[in-house]
DNA sequence: CTAAAGACAGACAGGTTCGTCTGCTTCTCA
DNA sequence: TGAGAAGCAGACGAACCTGTCTGTCTTTAG
């Protein structure tokens, strides 16, 4: 009764596809053991996914959907929507089924910036970025801008350092950093006193 | 007159190797192409590095000594070398044959972290840390470990985002955030005034 | 009931991968 | 001068890759 049907074909190959990716990259990922893992014709999956590089567009597009709406579940209704931030950053760190960020995974993989996976991985980096600052905009924080693209660079540093440590990245600190810099850019009258040198 | 012999073919497989990697990752450049672009036989490459795994380690053994005496360099004898630091990576970040962090670029092509390159990718980032606690001790700094994995966080971030972004990266503000950290751990006496909350 | 669309199964082609192996040449050093 | 080490050149195999194609089966719509 629960459910005894399949979720349709691309749903499926997008399922193991994503997972597989995530997990052990694009390369190292052939096409058939998507297609066998998915349960999946190969003639079905190019229907689909016409090459390859589609379908990793398309789990990338899966992929920033996802993310957006983790931020926009962290921040909303939040009195303090950046540390709010950094605090879901951390708890995600935490997951084992964590293992970084895809989308510096694609950039690394994919290192030709005119790459599809390349240019849709910045895609959502920029817009991440564009996030922030709006969100520092809102908090009124002097330099807004300024303050997006120092939080970015900690975000950033954060999955990266979770890719390469796994569960034991030195991450634990990033909150009250970020409290750190968000703070004294709250400082408006003593405002970029790091600057006097 | 001036140097009609070409080095030896270990060093010569080794530099080609090197920059082919970092430019393009290991699995796009195949050893074929590695031993055709250095002019070397496939018995001699195979006689040096009796495998492609121990060519990745031996070029992340020469990238790390390079890192290693690149940050010597730019902190040996500085008043405040942290800053002094962050203010070379700024200037790295800014040439173009910079295109971000290999070691980064190995842990996400080789996601086991099992695996041989993996494993010396972390060991360099391990001792890139202990470099950072021991300036800051040095530098007298309250809260010396987190201070340093609070910088690592940028440094690692400033990386990922050369990766990703290429020239355009949004790594200006990188020096004046580190400051900002690195004076926030020089009031001992308000010491983390952040976590009040 | 019939017709058409969609999915399954798997062979096949052309290219690339890593690594082994066989000859031949050159250099070094005693 | 002669022997051994080292390097060059390239064939070869087995596995793997992406993408195409043929054919059968099931489901759905009119």
């Amino acid at each position: 009764m629960s459910s005894d049907k399949l979720p349709p074909p691309r749903e499926r190959i997008l399922g193991v596809a994503g997972t597989l990716f995530y997990r052990e990259g694009y390369r190292a990922v052939g096409v058939d053991r998507v297609i066998a893992e998915s349960g999946v014709a190969k003639a079905t999956f190019y229907k689909h996914f016409p090459s390859k590089d589609d379908l990793i567009v398309a789990w990338l597009d899966r992929a920033d959907m996802q993310v957006a709406a983790w931020a926009e579940a962290a921040t909303k209704g939040k009195p303090e929507p950046l540390v709010a931030l950094f605090e879901a950053l951390l708890a995600m760190a935490r997951l084992p089924q964590c293992l970084g960020c895809t989308f510096q995974g694609t950039a690394a993989e994919f290192p030709d910036a005119g790459h599809p996976g390349h240019i849709r991985a910045r895609q959502s980096k920029t817009s991440m970025i564009e996030m922030l600052e709006e969100l520092a905009e809102r908090e009124g924080l002097a330099d807004p801008q300024g303050v997006a693209r120092a939080l970015f660079l900690f975000i950033e540093g954060a999955l990266a350092s979770i890719r390469m440590f796994g569960q034991e990245a030195p991450v634990e600190g990033v909150v009250s950093a970020a409290k750190t810099i968000i703070d004294a850019s709250r400082q408006k009258g003593t405002a970029r006193f790091h600057e006097q040198h």
